[in-house]
DNA sequence: GTTTCATGTAACTTTATATGTTACATATTT
DNA sequence: AAATATGTAACATATAAAGTTACATGAAAC
């Protein structure tokens, strides 16, 4: 399977949003995150949806954050995105008439049912305030080897 | 993405190999799974490297279990497998030179990790032997309603 | 009001990976 | 030698993320 990189793709989005006030436009961000336009407005539409961001048409239009940082957490963008699955590994098929099928369905399904709760758990504790700090704290300390924030 | 399910695949064959003696063909296997002998052989090479199963050619030969159920765990027959990717996501980059993309792959690895390492130990808990059991416990149940193993 | 700029979205292409299939070499038993 | 089974390469298919193209819609600038 191909990995989705969304998730990580939109919270960058958001953070590189963070640090000046707006808007921006889908072209910008796409050359900052080195990707297309269309792809940046497919997964904003979902965060404009939950009203995390606003998008505006025309001159001077364009994206901006619309939220307190401090209360979106990595779980709600996840949740915006449309909660795509998170676990690499499924079940062969659902509805098992077969009593193998069935033990092995509820142990696997244990399993990945407990990791995707913490999994989720874990996103749900970091807020979109507290990556943003934590990229300021970075930035703080590489100005001192006076580099600049953006190298890719 | 594609959800794999090589894992719960093959923990079926090995558990029907394990309600009789064998040899097992990778044609009998591959009926029973409702798929081609070739993926049989496919995921039954790994477990034969680790030695948990044999395979043997010509007449009478195929698919033989070799280990102790019960020191078998789930984790080992997912390493046998290559230790495929167990989360469906991942970070946009890695090696990046943006301290965004750092702070947000920062705080996702974290999440990715515990959640994977859960996953581990989960499987890790679990043998063979103890599917085997679940499995003759849901056969018994199943026999005093008059009912077949087998339905799929 | 027309031009320009920006999003919204459908449709298509590309890429990656699991899965399925065909073909044939190799080994073992009869 | 024939039959049977694995081993494996090569190719085909299915699915989903990611990228691209095309064009409609709406808003600001002139």
């Amino acid at each position: 399977m191909k990995r989705d990189s969304r998730l990580s793709g939109v919270l960058h989005i958001l953070l590189h949003m963070a640090q000046q006030p707006g808007p921006f436009t889908s072209e910008t961000l796409a050359k900052a995150m080195d990707t297309n336009p269309v792809v940046i407005r497919r997964v904003m539409a979902g965060l404009r949806e939950l009203g995390y961001v606003r998008s505006e048409k025309g001159h001077g239009g364009g994206w901006t954050l619309a939220c307190d940082l401090s209360k979106v957490t990595l779980r709600d963008v996840y949740v915006a995105l449309g909660s795509p699955a998170l676990l690499a590994m499924g079940n062969r098929t659902e509805a098992p008439g077969c009593l193998v099928e069935q033990a092995v369905n509820a142990a696997l399904d244990q399993a990945f049912h407990d990791a995707e709760a913490l999994l989720l758990s874990r996103l749900g504790e970091v807020t979109l305030a507290m990556l943003s700090d934590d990229f300021r704290k970075r930035l703080g300390s590489r100005k001192h080897q006076g580099m600049r924030a953006h190298r890719a």
